[in-house]
DNA sequence: TCGCTTAATGTTAGCGCTAACATGTTAGCG
DNA sequence: CGCTAACATGTTAGCGCTAACATTAAGCGA
């Protein structure tokens, strides 16, 4: 059996509620008695039973993390980002996963809820109605992460269309005209069709109506970007660039020109999103639009823990911004 | 307030354990209690307090993942594959992270166990005096992934050892003779310190005494392996083959052979370790050795849940094994 | 030294659930 | 129809901690 606060306090000579204020406010102890108190956890070797403690104060140091998927480096950083602010101030990181179903997303908040979660960090601003119900009903922080707009509660992330746009912008500006959006299952993922909107945007205001799109099944997402140079190639031969729905697939499709024998940027250029380590390291390097994927977290974890502690929380909506870096590839 | 037991019993007309049973034990309860108490749980907006449960049965259904890093996609796989069979039996994912430090491991595994855990996953071997302690006087499951050995219950990985000899092996078999080993802060990265003792033992068997070694620090893996090919190109022009800790180290050097002018393999030849998606993108492909991440997650998972549920589990320690895939890089 | 304020510690009750035991209820049999 | 076994449900107590209030000790100026 586990030693309790009751044995500490035995041993110490004080009583348990003592002990526990020694770890809940240490500042409301005297230092003699802290000293005491010390010893008797050493001795008796004791572990805070964060479950009743829990229980007694309904409210758990857990915050719960609901993200779409683990396959994609996207969420692995934010996650990093949200799991190092966590751990320096004591919480604890639930990981839920809904493999992009809002069911399944319901199903999990209802069940994190049960935790007596302190708050509460969910992928996105589309939600079930179920899953928006409890959560109004719900009194902790939430904060919906990755895009931006009216949300639950806090918000943070950046704006798709903007990047998307941007990026279009960016080729036209180099003079391509006959531009193609390529991504995987842009139906699944909806960040990625807000991108296409701010490509078709950025197509439309230069005057150009006609927004090909290829929306393959994903696959591997590196086999789709290759495949997807391959079809446009072979289908559309004046199309001069692809936008890609992301740098995996954009630098699929620039290790597949080597072996293609497409000449990138001069028969083809190629756009990515995210700004992953491995678009600076293909030749020509990769066009893309730099996420704040880390950062997201960061400043998630930090708007939370904020509202948690009582602290002032600014904007409730906080845009991360994003930054285009132009390689060689466009 | 929250809805409780309570409020479900009364509103069904049931006493509390039966609700309560109802959710543990669903076959020990009647064809019409069910009925009234789903209505009631319905009804009311009932949700499960985990922690108040935890705390009665003196047991949480968590589970520990304590990983040395994030940044690291190894580990994101292994974690998906536990994620994956921990949310289909119920169980909750808590995310622990050491940073290649022990102790702060030793600090981790004690906040958890105060969580009362249903198990534990813990990366490696290799633990403090305190952790070990700890854990041997814990009287829950506990599995230790990645690698193989004399463990402290459950076991689940593979040789690294052995993955580092087939390696050399296979580039001995392949002609090369001057194969150097590089790898990034080998000393915090220790199970690529067991590949290259599997390296010098190959090349040991081949009469070769020399192994050099290229241990760089560590900033982004594909900047260090383009940096190793270009060093020892600079510094050993003899070196036929460099054997690299890891595929991102790896497909840097090939992605960066282009740029420098070298030819691969005739120059010098590429190997990995990880069986990274990138490696078959590259030109030429990459040899590597394809390690069993989300297995290694899966079965570990797998035989905690075993268990746990006092089902049995087969051998302690489990070898999953690897494949060597060979590309055009070798 | 006294009386008062403030700081430090203690007492009591209860968070919502489940283990363990107790009781009631049903089905099956002679 | 009574008896028993097996099943279904209920009663009681308590998991280990903390909130809220109660009490005691310490500090300090006059």
């Amino acid at each position: 059996m586990q030693p309790t606060l009751n044995d500490v306090a035995r041993e110490a000579g004080v009583s348990s509620i003592t002990v526990s204020r020694y770890f809940n406010s240490p500042d409301s102890v005297r230092e003699a008695t802290r000293v005491k108190v010390e010893a008797a956890i050493e001795k008796v070797g004791y572990v805070r039973n964060m479950i009743a403690g829990s229980l007694a104060s309904a409210s758990s140091r857990v915050i719960p993390v609901i993200v779409p998927s683990l396959s994609n480096v996207v969420f692995i950083d934010v996650i990093k980002g949200l799991q190092d602010e966590f751990e320096a101030h004591g919480y604890q990181l639930l990981l839920g996963k809904t493999d992009y179903d809002l069911a399944r997303e319901t199903q999990l908040i209802r069940t994190f809820l049960g935790w007596s979660a302190a708050g509460l960090v969910v992928t996105g601003l589309r939600h079930d109605d179920a899953t928006r119900q409890i959560l109004e009903n719900w009194n902790q922080p939430i904060v919906e992460i990755m895009e931006l707009g009216e949300g639950l509660d806090l918000n943070v992330g950046m704006d798709h269309v903007a990047a998307g746009r941007a990026m279009t912008e960016h080729l036209l500006a180099r003079g391509y005209r006959t531009i193609h959006f390529a991504g995987a299952e842009l139906d699944r993922d909806y960040r990625a069709a807000m991108r296409y909107a701010g490509h078709r945007e950025a197509l439309a205001a230069a005057g150009i109506e006609d927004a090909p799109l290829l929306d393959l099944p994903v696959r591997q997402q590196m086999t789709s970007g290759a495949q997807a140079l391959e079809r446009i190639k072979a289908t559309f031969p004046d199309c001069d660039a692809i936008h890609f729905a992301n740098d995996d697939m954009a630098c699929g499709a620039i290790l597949a020109a080597a072996r293609l024998g497409v000449r990138i940027p001069d028969d083809i250029a190629i756009a990515g999103f995210n700004g992953l380590p491995i678009g600076e390291h293909v030749t020509p390097r990769l066009t893309t639009i730099v996420s704040p994927r880390e950062q997201i977290g960061r400043m998630a974890a930090r708007k939370l823990l904020a509202r948690i502690n009582g602290e002032p929380v600014g904007e409730l909506s906080h845009d991360l911004g994003f930054t285009l870096r132009v390689g060689g590839s466009t």
